[in-house]
RNA sequence: GGGCAAUUAGCUCAGUUGGUUCAGAGCAUCUCGUUUACACCGAGAGGGUCGGGGGUUCGAAUCCCUCAUUGCCCACCA
């Protein structure tokens, strides 16, 4: 039953979806071969296949497949992640459509919302993996709140905090106050907007005298504690030890003087405002300022603002402008473009802000993460050049904030017994947790009930940095034997914007809990844009419905529209569907490819003629020459090139010249040996295409013979390697420039295929005869003779400087002859007498080296002997 | 403000240590062709002073300097 291209392209790729799943390729158990392993990075729970995930995911999928058909034992570990403050935000904004506020609901009450909708929506996207092809073990499928997963990250926390890494400070973090968590500094996005600089006067205490200060952020002034000058000021040398008031407040403040301060900037002094901005805080504490917290957590303003209280700071800062310009303090306001903080997620504007949070140190834990990826080159990261990103990242890092106000997580398992700042312990059970209290207070009577777990849940990125270790539950029972199997993994495929958040911290978790590295390579990807270089976005509408295109197109030309697409690692890719049209296309030929060999009669009397033989043997190198192509992209990650190389292999040399030098004449049988040879030629294209197209190429592989499930393409194996013969490659390059001549010849002159010819050569090069059955198919000629006199009334052209001719009764323009000729002459004299300045030139001769010398000779001389034969051609003419 | 990278055909990109892979590929364009797998096709063709300028060298897309443009990352200048 052969295929159609119009067959039903969901039955075809969901036929075999279904029996890859059944016979369970996909699965791996620890054994004997080499362990090749990939895990997924999880996306979020909740989401749904973009364009990033299936070039991501595709890439993934291309790597496992090639290592299971390599015989390696594949292992690609799927999964999704809890995205804490992603997910809970959509909750919350769920439970608000449905008229329920976050803040009525208890802890408990809130995470059964929550596991509810990851219920309803968790998975949909590993769903859709599938429908990619993706050859995930899905039986390891995990979610990064797993019970187990959440012990290993619970179990790490108190093992770092034993350790001394992790400590509890009241530090200056970035706070959201839309999701009212705090966040790491990596989940800050700087974000260019045009502000206003406001100029505002102090009075100085005492006088009449008045300080002129810019703030972009007047509503703060009302956290003032200070004004600060340069000592070396010579403007404000007058001011020192006196002080100041704020205006509205009327607080008086202190003016101290720090060399901070820019003496060129602005007004030349800057109010302190400790509570709210990272460097005001540093000043405050060598000044020992106060500090004056002026916001709630939801960035309206509390009690210190007045009568501006239970406003947002945004309509205060138009309010207090107001109110300055009438007290006429105001003295003028600039537009100024500056850099604002925002949430990578909720796009609220950053509060720095005071608390007590978690940090883990950071310090010694970069040391062998720089040290894998810079000195010893253990980590390799593709493309290199953001090896010089992660390592400004490590030297500059500063300690993490592993603490959020959430829910949505593992809850940060320290538990308070008493109001004072040290009155916690830090355990993986409230048992252990009462013990060490106990211990800890010398007071036995402690009751469970006594100890109260801190709030806070822990940064998503707390449990994804174990993800390569913990889903093998390497943290749980580190010396269980799938861990030591499959860990370190081989390959990571990521995007470029989570190296800080995820990869540098994996490599971090990696040798601090096991002295391993988690992978050896990473690859990573560049971003998906429309064809104009844009982002995609929902603004935009330029974001294409990732699983409608797979029904338009199939997974196979999605697959590999989307590796042709692509360029080397890191590199962004410009989506346009027109390339999901040459991906539909390819597959399509080589449907129709397979369509006409199955349709080829066999004969098994019949002898295997020449030219099919020679076709044959010439295949093999040639596909043995591209293996080796295809294999050394692979080895550099440039999968897209890997591709081009079997495309065309199988576009070019397969299709257009081995299947047309050995196909049948018309309703003419075809020799078995030949038949067999194309079958296994064609298997091996199969091989080496399935990591890529998959599906069609499972489809054919059955169609072409009755297989068992242990003959799957998906676990058969690579072909195998044999000697390129290079010889006989040169010679069909000849061969097919000689065929390349007739057609040209047919061409110009108009003469159909159908008709033949005859064609004569002088064979000055001695070119073999090895491809003339070839030659005599390929060209349709009837006889093919060697002579070594010149024919007259013949067309004429020159392959290097063989010489062939096509007679033709009366046809031959000698014009046109001639002026060909003259043209071709020219050309080459011209060529020659550069390669001869070269020659003559004693400097050249004296310091190029010799194999540079032979090959110019060897121009030189290839070239006078086609220009002796243009010359004798051209006097026949004449 | 600092750092990194890029600039090659209409588009997307290869081009490793300077010289036979040196000016290439795919797509697009143009011409011709319904030959018994495929018009989602076949056969052919055109198209680039390798961003500008300077330098090193016998020789530069490749090395150096400089300018221009673009992109990315980082940074607390009020």
């Amino acid at each position: 039953m052969a295929l159609e291209a119009t067959d039903s392209i969901q039955n075809v790729e969901d036929k075999w979806y279904d029996y890859w799943m059944k016979n369970n390729y996909f699965h791996s158990e620890v054994d004997e071969r080499e362990p090749y392993t990939i895990v997924i990075p999880p996306p979020n729970v909740t989401g749904i296949l973009h364009m990033g995930h299936m070039l991501n995911n595709t890439i993934q999928d291309v790597l496992i497949r090639r290592a299971r058909l390599q015989g390696k034992n594949a292992c690609w570990v799927p999964g999704t992640d809890h995205a804490s403050i992603a997910t809970e935000a959509k909750v919350v904004a769920k439970l608000k459509e449905q008229g329920i506020d976050k803040n009525d609901l208890t802890r408990e009450e809130f995470l059964k919302h929550a596991w509810d909708w990851t219920h309803q929506y968790g998975g949909v996207i590993l769903e859709q993996l599938k429908k990619l092809g993706c050859s995930c073990d899905w039986d390891r499928t995990k979610f990064t709140l797993d019970e187990d997963m959440s012990e290993s990250v619970i179990k790490t926390f108190v093992d770092l905090y034993n350790k001394g890494l992790i400590y509890r400070g009241y530090r200056m973090v970035n706070w959201d106050p839309e999701a009212k968590t705090t966040l790491s500094d990596e989940e800050v996005e700087y974000v260019e907007q045009n502000g206003k600089l406001y100029y505002i006067n102090y009075k100085i205490e005492g006088s009449e005298e008045t300080l002129t200060i810019a703030t972009t952020r007047p509503e703060t002034i009302l956290g003032d504690t200070a004004i600060c000058i340069n000592p070396n000021d010579v403007r404000f040398t007058h001011l020192k030890g006196r002080k100041a008031i704020v205006p509205i407040c009327n607080r008086v403040i202190p003016i101290i003087e720090d060399d901070y301060v820019d003496i060129e900037f602005g007004t030349g002094c800057l109010k302190v405002t400790p509570a709210h901005d990272i460097n005001d805080k540093a000043l405050g504490d060598k000044h020992n300022l106060e500090v004056i917290d002026i916001f709630n957590d939801d960035a309206t303003l509390n009690s210190f603002g007045m009568h501006y209280q239970g406003k947002d700071r945004f309509v205060v800062r138009e309010e207090i402008s107001a109110e300055l310009q009438k007290l006429g303090c105001l003295q003028k306001t600039e537009n100024h473009l500056n850099k604002v903080g925002t949430s990578e997620r909720t796009k609220a504007v950053i509060e720095p802000r005071l608390s007590d949070q978690w940090f883990l140190k950071m310090e010694d834990m970069v040391k062998p993460a720089l040290k894998a990826v810079l000195e010893t080159q253990d980590i390799k990261l593709y493309p290199k050049k953001i090896e010089n990103t992660y390592r400004h990242w490590l030297e500059n890092i500063r300690d993490w904030n592993v603490s959020r106000q959430l829910w949505w997580g593992q809850q940060i398992p320290a538990y308070f017994y008493g109001d004072g700042k040290e009155d916690f312990v830090v355990a993986e059970t409230i048992e252990e947790a009462l013990k060490l209290a106990q211990e800890k207070t010398e007071d036995r009577g402690l009751k469970a009930e006594d100890l109260k777990q801190d709030n806070d849940a822990l940064d998503t990125w707390f449990s994804s940095w174990l993800w390569p270790i913990s889903v093998f539950d390497g943290i749980r029972n580190p010396d269980n034997k799938e861990i030591n199997y499959y860990y370190p993994t081989n390959d990571l495929v990521t995007g470029p914007d989570i190296i800080f958040f995820w990869v540098a911290r994996m490599i971090f978790a990696g040798y601090e809990f096991r002295n391993e590295k988690p992978f050896n390579n990473v690859y990573f990807t560049g971003i998906v844009r429309d064809n104009q270089g844009r982002k995609m976005s929902k603004q935009l509408g330029n974001s294409p419905d990732a699983l409608k295109l797979i029904e338009d197109y199939s997974a196979d030309a999605v697959r590999s529209g989307m590796m042709l697409l692509s360029s080397g690692a890191g590199n962004d890719l410009l989506f346009d569907e027109s390339k999901l049209q040459q991906g539909k296309a390819f597959k399509n030929k080589l449907i129709n490819a397979y369509k006409l060999v199955s349709g080829w009669e066999v004969n098994d009397e019949i002898p295997q003629s020449a030219s099919s033989k020679i076709a044959l043997e010439w295949y093999d190198s040639k596909f043995q020459a591209a293996f080796a192509e295809m294999e050394d992209h692979f080895s550099k990650y440039r999968l897209s090139d890997s591709l081009m190389t079997i495309y065309k292999l199988i576009w070019d040399d397969f299709c257009s010249w081995l299947l047309e030098m050995v196909k049948p004449g018309y309703q003419q049988p075809i020799d078995r040996r030949t038949f067999d040879a194309i079958i296994e030629a064609f298997e091996n294209n199969l091989k080496v295409l399935h990591p890529f197209m998959p599906f069609i190429t499972e489809e054919i592989w059955h169609q072409i013979a009755e297989r068992t499930t242990e003959e799957a393409l998906i676990v058969s194996s690579y072909p195998s390697v044999k000697p390129i013969n290079t010889e006989i490659l040169k010679d069909f390059e000849i061969a097919s420039e000689v065929i390349s001549g007739i057609r040209t010849i047919r061409k110009e002159k108009n003469i159909s295929f159908k008709e033949t010819i005859n064609l004569s050569v002088i064979n000055n090069i001695d070119a073999s005869t090895s491809f003339d059955t070839v030659i005599e198919k390929m060209g349709n000629i009837e006889s093919l003779k060697y002579i070594s006199e010149k024919m007259d009334g013949a067309l004429t052209y020159r392959v290097k400087s063989n010489e062939y001719f096509i007679p033709m009764s009366g046809a031959i323009n000698v014009e046109e002859e001639i002026s060909k000729i003259k043209e071709e002459l020219k050309y080459t004299e011209g060529f020659l007498k550069s390669v001869q300045g070269k020659l003559k030139n004693e400097r050249f001769v004296n310091n190029a080296p010799e194999k540079v010398i032979t090959m110019e000779r060897q121009k030189e001389t290839d070239a006078l002997a086609k220009i002796e034969t243009l010359k004798s051609s051209l006097k026949g003419l004449l």
